[in-house]
DNA sequence: GACCAAATAGAACGACCGTACGTATAGTTT
DNA sequence: AAACTATACGTACGGTCGTTCTATTTGGTC
């Protein structure tokens, strides 16, 4: 079949372009992407990049779609590999944590800062980052009901209560190692969430 | 003197500017805040407006500072008006819930928005709010070591471990409240700062 | 009432923005 | 070889951006 050929090549530059367009994105926003920049930035005509989606929306929501792939694949997918259960969720902790330390995007989590740009902007590129992150979220919680339910937290946990703590502790490491420089945040938010799993557990079992 | 007058005169129009200006930046960032689209809201002409400042970052650099000046007077000064130490320190976490649940800024809270935004572009208006932010932070801590001297806070207790998590789950509500609209995060962050307080707290005295 | 300085307005600038349209190239199908 | 399609390019348009000039208005001082 050369459809495959056809679509595999069209497919590459577009991926080439969201690729880069992920890292202004997460760096300088979703609105200070633009497309003249990208174009320049990957030595391709401006009209040529924007054929490609046909508009600066439709660029923004492709480039969410891009980076929410890049996130399952760095932060979900390892996840995955661990035990359902307490295990799985200490993973997501540590990869989610581990993803913003590495810098799988230049500006740290891309959602956080898409997210806290759109927050207040109602549309569609709204929409969508809060659809991101109530999956997300919901990920997590599925997790920790995993856990409840095998017996590895204890009764009475407040689902909803203990994720919004582990999210707020992972998202405050991001936020002060980007704007503060304070790379030991890092180191501060395992100790929180450690002790938050700790305090849920019933034993000690299937934490480090 | 006629200096009081001209003063207030030139001011009064200052303020105005600056005061619609941090609502625009709240909203759609300090980035997305244009000379020209504050002129016509204010209904004055653009150079006028812009020989205010001179330029576009010597505005950013006057928001941000009026920007404190709201902070302080909407959290910072009715905390000190609560003893030292641990009741001052529950004033400032409930008093910033409060500022972002109230809408002083349309967009929540002024510093969360703007700090995501330039997290990651050095410059001067990165360093300011990062200067904000570590006076925060900074605040914060020096009232739990009050308490710690008071004898309110358990000896062994890590200042700095103990304000980041209690920054981290006032922002955590904050961000859920925009990108979400779940108001309901508020009470989920009132109950873990309330639970953190409670567990570094040597007796319930101080707390609600 | 003349004078001065501050405050505001108006018009224009070059640069960049997103977008549209027509064209050239390359690869595939017939 | 011809026809077709996907991909990329060049150019141009209207609009907004920040900024810079040059008036003009305003309010207070002498």
């Amino acid at each position: 079949m050369t459809r495959d050929r056809r679509v595999v090549r069209g497919d590459q530059t577009r991926q080439r372009i969201l690729d880069h367009a992920m890292a202004i994105a997460s760096l300088d926003g979703l609105e200070g992407l633009s497309i003249g920049r990208l174009a320049t930035d990957l030595g391709v005509s401006k009209s040529g990049l924007f054929a490609h989606f046909g508009s600066k929306e439709e660029l923004q929501v492709a480039v969410i779609a891009a980076a929410r792939d890049v996130f399952s694949r760095e932060v979900v997918e390892p996840a995955f590999r661990a035990a359902p259960g307490l295990p799985r969720l200490v993973r997501l902790c540590e990869g989610w944590l581990e993803y913003s330390e590495r810098r799988v995007f230049p500006g740290g989590c891309f959602f956080y800062a898409a997210g806290a740009e759109f927050d207040a902007r109602p549309g569609r590129i709204r929409d969508l980052l809060a659809e991101a992150r109530r999956d997300w979220l919901g990920l997590c919680r599925q997790t920790a009901r995993d856990a409840l339910q095998l017996g590895q937290l204890v009764e009475d946990v407040d689902l909803d209560q203990f994720v919004f703590e582990l999210d707020a502790l992972a998202t405050a490491a991001n936020s002060a190692a980007l704007l503060l420089d304070d790379a030991s945040a890092y180191q501060r938010s395992r100790t929180g969430i450690l002790s938050r799993l700790r305090a849920s557990a019933t034993g000690p079992g299937d934490l480090p």
